[in-house]
Parts: structure tokens; sequence; C-alpha cells
RNA sequence: GGGAGCUUAGCUCAGCUGGUUCAGAGCAUCUGCCUUACAAGCAGAGGGUCACUGGUUCGAACCCAGUAGCUCCCA
């Protein structure tokens, strides 16, 4: 039988998945064993996997299946987001490309619709993340608009309200106007973008006809006197002798100009004292607005007067608030201008901003135009220019709720992986505003209030307990019917169901006491990306807190960002992110996990880049290729053992490593884990195990090297597993490990104990290893043939056990004769491992002038070295302020050295009779 | 503007409470090998003023201050 000489991936990934599947090795029910739990963070329904679910997932699953191998029960709970904004805009687009819109459907049947697409194409995701090899327990999977998922969030919010907690109120949101919805600031993205700075002239009124202004409007006169100023006037700054009859200020958006308030000015700007309590007009509509007073105002910025247009932003909205200005909002839902701008009505607000720069300008309003920079939102969903809007919608108050969720982090009852964000967690959860949770969309949970025709409103699940509720509310309300009620038209944000997750999940608010959410929650690890520590990991903590009385988890992973190895961001439209799909195709999903995992410090970004799953499909290459050898061994019952020194050094060195790999989980510190199992597997097995018991070709083994070989062989298997659950699967099964049971399977084999290892003897080896690497320099250096045999001598001064190395050393030295010497064998190539002289006598001369060049070189280091040692011993102060186990190793070094520096200088003495 | 973090080999990163011959790993590079497990490999080797400048200390990649550059979050 002929083995491929490289290892086949796509041979075995699907027939392994195909096994797990069948034989149930990743469901999970509740029984006496201690749980282990992840919650998957639920994809949207809209997406395609990309690298960082790849990521994501990559290390869940390798906790949840070394959790699984350690005897735990593990519980991966799969399941898909609804993501209404993303979801809807998509519905939409698919509606509009049959020539549908959304305008001219019922809710209803655009829900229909809109499951249609969920049904359609909402599980991709989890599809692909099957390729991976994520074991989740599919049988569990849910999402989150699914009528029990949903009936959790009207109730939650129904609970909520009834507490105070939820309220109605006028505020200034992120408008999306194409989404035509309101999103949260979490939504949006902040870019800098290249703007211009319009400096606007507005006409200041004398205060005395300020009546008479207001009263006629008489636009010829307002025009006329600024024609003449314009002719006669440059800017600069106004004195008090001299009034300006106009004032500029800078903005960014002059199509707003129509709903300025006010023009505020700071009160310590001495520019500006002669307009204190003046009223000025807004060009093109001439409506008087009053100067006022604000150190809010920059004095430095622009030109230290600030239009105040309270409808259209935030701050000025606040001002707005502080100084009981009107609010005139002249803006339609879709962006456009509405009958309140008084004029451009129905032109976009963009196309606004263009055209009235046109007019200010024939108007002569306008003074200059300059380039600016400037930080503009977007919307994470529909990539619009995010308007600031006042619109009545609803929330959801977040102080009392973030102290105990800021509490869980700081008293460490909630582990954040890395610490560093606990201090970004701390900055928000102590500055955390109130949460926007209604939505202008259809996709999602309804808002479960009820409209009565006075105006009134009443929080209930159903109709029917609305009426009830809207019934108890006045005695006048006695007359009304279901009819009459009329349920809010929003939606709640998504976040608002999602942060339910770790409870609906197990059915925790349907069935407040049932077997899975007592024994499930709280979680064991979150893995998610610290984009949504926010608003999704807080969130969930003051659910848990809410609802539960716990936490939901008690770890949050945070991964990094995947960028490209140029430090971008991976991203669909720079097409700098591979498919995830081809890359398996590629590597093989072991592949692809081992080169995620290589360059995945924890909570840092990566830097991604193919080689680095090309570097794990090599790894398990290399696995395949020793499995070959082993395989192909044959076996005499006859033969002595020759390898126990190989053996037992294995063995301490297995047991060193798997104390390693232990230590690096406990910190979540993945990647390190993969490199010591990396280094065991090629460096310690394959390079040095198996090259020293490894049989002479076509020469039998002895059954207990064997034994022993095929015993090693599968606990490595083990602890690859979680990180290659494919290719260790197939190896499992293979006879050379014996007769296996359909249920005796890698993944749910129990990974090997810690166990103590001596020390000593991996310290002895790797003088060994030294040695053998000097002596392959030796050959090339002096390009001798790794066949040609050599001798060595030992001239030992150290307590190394050489004895019981020398088989090896012959091995994989090539070496035929050892023997130990008191003397210096002249004539000999020489070095020096530790403190012990090994000789190898050449047939060839030593060239003596290169020798004595290097143990010139050998010598003046240790002259250096000593003479460092040296200082701090005869510091007093060293010596009196430093530990004393410090001490001590400063004496074995200067010991060592000396030692050391006495053979070079023999050897010196020698090379020159 | 406010806050957080980062800067160590060509690349990606370790380096725990300052003290082993403390400057490390993997990849990449270079040299020599098609040595019947593996060229997706084997055996070796060379790469660093630990961003910069000061300070603390017997001793600093590590602690402190300042400077420069980068990243993120919030306004």
């Amino acid at each position: 039988m002929s083995i491929s000489k490289t290892y086949q991936f796509n041979e075995v990934e699907d027939k392994w998945y195909s096994y797990w599947l069948e034989h149930k090795f990743f469901k999970s029910v509740p029984d006496e064993r201690e749980p282990y739990t992840i919650v998957i963070p639920p994809p949207n329904v809209t997406g395609v996997l990309h690298m960082g679910h790849m990521l994501n997932n990559t290390i869940q699953d390798v906790l949840i299946r070394r959790a699984r191998m350690k005897g735990k029960n593990a519980c991966w709970v799969p399941g898909t987001d609804h993501a209404s904004i993303a979801t809807e805009a998509k519905v939409v687009a698919m509606l509009k490309e049959r020539g549908i819109a959304k305008t001219d459907l019922t809710r209803e049947e655009f829900l229909s619709y809109a499951w249609e697409w969920k049904e359609k194409y909402g599980g991709i995701i989890l599809e692909q993340l099957k390729k991976l090899g994520a074991s989740c327990d599919w049988d569990r999977t849910r999402f989150t608009m699914e009528p029990d998922m949903s009936a959790a969030v009207i109730d939650t919010f129904i609970h909520l309200h009834k507490k105070g907690l939820i309220y109605r109120g006028v505020r200034m949101v992120n408008w999306d106007p194409k989404g035509l919805t309101a999103v949260s600031d979490e939504e949006v993205i902040r870019k800098e973008v290249n703007q211009k700075l319009y400096y606007i002239r507005y006409e200041v009124a004398g205060s005395e006809d300020l009546g008479a202004r207001i009263k006629d409007g008489a636009k010829s006169e307002v025009e006329g006197v600024r024609s003449e100023d314009s002719a006669t006037r440059t800017p600069r700054p106004a004195t008090s002798e001299a009034p300006a009859t106009y004032i500029t200020i800078a903005t960014t958006r002059p199509e707003t100009i129509m709903a300025d308030s006010a023009i505020c000015i700071n009160p310590n700007d001495e520019r500006y004292t002669h307009l204190h309590g003046k009223t000025v007009y807004v060009p093109l509509i001439n409506r008087a607005i009053p100067v006022i007073l604000d150190e809010y105002v920059t004095m430095d910025f622009g030109t230290g007067c600030l239009k105040v247009t309270p409808a259209h932003d935030l701050n000025d909205y606040e001002l707005g608030q502080k100084h009981n200005l009107p609010v005139i909002d002249i803006l339609n839902d879709n962006g456009t201008l509405n009958e309140k701008a008084a004029i451009l009505i129905g032109e976009d607000r963009f196309a606004a901003r263009k055209k009235i720069a046109v007019l200010l300008e024939e108007a002569g309003a306008l003074e200059k135009v300059e380039d600016y920079k400037s930080q503009i939102g977007f919307s994470e969903r529909t990539d619009a220019v995010i308007e600031p809007k006042l619109s009545m919608q609803w929330f959801c108050k977040m102080t009392e709720m973030a102290k105990p969720a800021l509490d869980y982090v700081l008293n460490g009852e909630v582990k954040l992986i890395p610490e560093k964000y606990i201090n970004t967690y701390r900055h928000w959860m102590e500055n955390v505003r109130d949460w926007n949770i209604s939505r202008q969309l259809w996709w999602g949970q309804q808002i479960p209030a009820w409209y009565l025709p006075n105006g009134q409103y009443v929080v209930a699940k159903t109709a029917e307990e609305a009426l009830a509720e809207a019934k108890a509310l006045t005695t006048d309300n006695s007359q009304l019917t279901t009819a009459d009620l009329r349920q809010d038209e929003d939606v709640v944000d998504t976040w608002f169901s999602s942060w339910l997750w770790p409870i609906s999940v197990f059915d925790g608010f349907k069935d407040p006491e049932n077997a899975d959410i007592n024994y499930y929650y709280p979680t064991n690890d979150l893995v998610t990306a610290p984009e949504i520590l926010f608003f999704w990991v807080a969130r969930m903590i003051m659910a848990g807190h809410e609802f539960k009385g716990q936490a939901p988890f008690k770890n949050v992973y945070l991964t990094g960002i995947v960028r490209d190895k140029l430090g971008r961001k991976m991203s669909k439209s720079l097409g700098n992110s591979p498919d995830p799909i081809d890359l398996i195709g590629k590597f093989g999903a072991d592949g692809v996990r081992v080169g995620m995992l290589l360059c995945s410090p924890a909570g840092n970004d990566l830097m991604f880049d193919e080689s680095y799953c090309e570097q794990g499909r090599n790894f398990a290459n290399k696995i395949w290729n020793a499995f070959r050898l082993v395989k192909g061994w044959e076996v005499s019952e006859e033969l002595e053992n020759p390898n126990q020194t190989a053996i037992s050094w294995f063995k301490n060195r297995f047991n060193q490593a798997t104390a390693e790999i232990e230590e690096a989980f406990k910190d979540y510190r993945l990647s390190e884990a993969i490199m010591a199992v990396y280094k065991l597997v090629w460096d310690d097995f394959c390079a040095w195990y198996l090259e020293m018991v490894k049989p002479v070709y076509q020469q039998p083994i002895d059954v207990q090297t064997f034994n022993a070989t095929i015993g090693y062989f599968e606990e490595i298997i083990k602890l690859l597993h979680p990180f290659m659950p494919f290719i260790t699967e197939e190896l499992w099964h293979d006879e050379l490990f014996g007769t296996r049971t359909a249920e005796d399977c890698c993944i749910v084999a129990q990974l090997p104990s810690i166990e103590e290892w001596n020390t000593q003897q991996l310290n002895h080896f790797e003088n060994v290893k030294q040695v053998i690497t000097e002596i392959r320099n030796t050959r090339n250096n002096k390009k001798l043939s790794p066949k040609e045999t050599l001798d060595l001598s030992i001239k030992q001064s150290s307590d190394v056990n050489y004895e019981a190395y020398l088989p090896v050393i012959k091995k994989l030295g090539n070496i035929g004769n050892i023997n130990f010497t008191e003397e210096k064998v002249i004539g000999a190539v020489n070095f020096l491992v530790s403190t012990d002289e090994f000789f190898i006598p050449l047939s060839t001369n030593v060239d003596a002038g290169a020798e004595l060049l290097r143990l010139q070189k050998e010598k003046d280091y240790l002259l250096g070295f000593l003479k460092s040692v040296d200082a701090k011993l005869s510091n007093e102060k060293f010596v009196n302020n430093a530990k004393p186990e410090v001490i001590d190793n400063e004496r074995k070094k200067k010991a060592d050295a000396e030692a050391k520096l006495k053979i070079v200088e023999d050897n010196l003495k020698f090379l020159a009779n």
C-alpha cells in the first residue's frame, strides 16, 4: 500500500465532519459533568463568512474542543442575528429589483418577503462554519427573531417600561436618510472628509428699527443696503465706533441657514461687544434672529460667530434648549428640504448646499469659501451621511443598569482579555448615555406600545391587554375597542434582542427554571470583537444582571481586527480580503486554523497573510509524514530496545510542553499555545525523537520503542486536535493505533494529564544536542560529507551523563568511535560545550591560523564577560542590595567563565607549541 | 480637543515581580544537501543603538519624565 507523500486534506475533511455529526459528538445535554459553554456571537443573516468570523470561530472551536477533551460537557450554541437595518436594506433592494416599492406593501406583506429572504440566505454563514470544522451543537441553532426569542424581547420591553427604565422622548438622533431610520452612535462611522467652510454674512439690524423690518420685510430695501455694503466694505473686525452692518459666520452646512434660530458669540469676545442684544437677518430669507451670548463658542475658530441651528446639530440643540430658542426643522426624513426652508424646497441636502452657495454668492452674502477637513458620520449600514435629527424615540435608561455591569468587570467576576479593555469599558460605563432603542423599520420586534385616540399610550403584550390597560387609565376610555388602538410602527434596535442572547438561547425567559438555563448559565467564555464591547458585551452583562442576577459569562476574549499585511482593515470595498472558503480549499481547514492562530496575539490586530496558512498546511504535512515513517516500520520481537534514553527524554519533554500549553491556555495566549505544540511536534518529536529511534533503512524496530513511539504519537495527536481537528481524527483511526470502536474518536479523547518532568535530564539533553550540532557544524565547515564517519574524544568536567547518550551522538552525528580522555587531543578539531571539551581528529590538518583566531575571539569574549561579572561582585552596593540568589548566580557565572577561560587559554598554549 | 494603547531582527510577535551567557521565537533570507518519512523537506548560518532624549538604580528592553511616529475610542 502506498500512502501519499503529502497530506490530502480535501479527501478527509468532509468525511470526518459528517462522522462527528452522525455520532452526535457536538450535541450537549445537561448531565452530571461540569458544563463548559460558549454562545456564538450570532452573525448577521445578511452576511457571508469573512476573515473576522474565521478568526473568531476558530478560537471558539479550539476552546470548545479542548474543553470537550478535558471531560467537560461542552456546549457551543450557534445562531444568527436578524440585523434589522442591514436585512431590511437588503430586502428593500431585492424588492426594488423585482419592481416592488416598500411603500406599496403592507407591513405583513413586507415581512413575508423578508422572511422569505432570510430563509433563503440567512443560514449561509453557519453552513460555511462547518467547513472550518466548527463543532457547534447545531440542534440548538437559534435566530433572534424566532417566536420565543421575540417574545422575550417584548416581555423585556414591558418589564423595563414598568420599572420606569424605558421612556419616550424627543431627542436628537443619528438619522439615516437612506435607511430612513435612527441609528445608534455606535452604528455611525466617523470619517475625515474634505469639506468647504463657507463664510456667510448676516446683516445686522439696528435694534430701534427692528419692528419695522420684521413688519414689512422689504426685500428691496434689504438688498439695497447689502449691495451697497459689499461694494464699499471689506471684511474686518468691527469696532464700536463704526458698527458693521453685517457679521460673518463660518459653516460647513450653508443649506441649514434657513433653520437658524440665533447667532451665538462669546461674551468675552471684544470684537463683537457692539453686537450684544442685536438682531440679524438670515440671508436669502431675511428672517430675524437674535444674537445670543455663550461661552460655548470658541473665539478663535472660524470668525468667532456661530450660527445656531437647533434642529440640525446636536450641540446647537443643547445651546438652543439653554437659550430657549425655537426649533426649525427644514429637512424631510429622506434628506430633502421641506417647506419650512422657504427656498429650495424638495431639493436634496447636498444639492441644496451647492445651490445655496450660488444664491448666497449672487446675493453678495458669501464672503469666501475655504477648504476644510472634518469628521463626518456615515451610516454603518447604508453609508449615507448621518443627519442629526430631532424625533420622538424610545429610550432605555442606562445609568442605573450600567453601575452593576461595571462592577462585574471591575471586581473581576467578568474578566476581559486582554485587560487593557477594562479602561475603555470603565470609561464607557461611567459616561453612559441613554440607549435609543427604537428603529423606524419593520424587520424586527415591533414595539409593544399602543396609542389611544387621545394621544395617551399604554405598553402591553397584546392588543387585548393593551385595551385593558387603556381602560384602566381613565374612565373616559370605557368605550374603547382594540380597533381604536394603534400599535407603535417602529421596531426595537437589534441589540435590544441580542443583549438577551446568552439567556434566551436557553429559553431562560420562556421557562426561567428549565434544566438548560440552570445548567449552562452563566456561560464560560465569550469570544468577540472589541468594537462591540459596549453595545453588545456591556449590554449582555446588564441584561444578565437584571434578569438572572448573574453576569452571562466569566471571560470575554476580545480578538483583534484582521488586517492585510499593509495594516489595512480587510473590507469588501478594498478587495483585500481573501475568501475564507477559497483559503480552506487551498490550505485545508486545519492549515487555515493554524494560520489564523499563529498570527493572533490576544486583543491585538493581526496582520494576516496567506503565508501563515501555508505554514499551517506545511505543518499538517509534517505530521502526515511523521505518520508515514512510523507506519512503515516493521516490528521485531527479537530486538533489544536501544532507545531507552531517547524514550525517557521525550517523555520528560512532552510533560514539560503539556504544562507550557496549559499555561498558555490559562492566559488565553492561543498563538503561544499553538507555537508550543508546533515546536513539540516538529522539533522535539520529528527532528530529535524520531531521528534518534528510527531504525536504519529497511531494518525492523524493537517492540518497546515501537510501542512507546505509537503512544507518544497518539498523545501528540490529542494535543493537536483542538487546533487541527481533521488530520488528527484521520490519523486517530488508522490501524497503526489499533482497532477502535465507532465511538472511539479523537474529538472525545481525553487530553493527557500534566505530569512531572525531570529537568536535569532535559538540561543534559540540551548539552547533547549542542554536541551534535557542533559535530554537524564541523562537517559543514570542513566540507565533509554526512556519510563520512568521524571519531570523537570527550574530555569531560561537567556532570552531564554523556555515557547514556553515546548511541544518540553516534547516530545523529555519524560518529564511529567515541572515547573519553583526560588529555587534549593534539591536531584535532575541538569545540567546547559548557565546560566539556570535544575533539574530532581529522585526516586533514587543522588550520592553525583560523583556530588561533577563533580561540582568541573566545578568550576576549570571556575576559569581557568576566570583567562585567567581577564589576558587579566587587561593587559593595550590589552585594548589599541584590537578592542572595542573584549574587549566587553571579558567582556561578564567574566560576563557569573562569573554567572556560582556562580551557581556552590552555588550547591557545597548545596551539603555540 | 479629551482618553487609551503601541514602537524589540526584513515581517509577525514573546520578553511575567528590573538581575541566568538576556536581547528571544516563528516566518522570510543566505549557504550546503534530491541523506528512501517529508524539497510543503533536511543540516547549518547571518540579521537588532529594544523609536529618540534625559532621569531613577549597584544594575533598565522592563520603572519615571519629555520628544517623535502610529493606532483606536470619545467629543
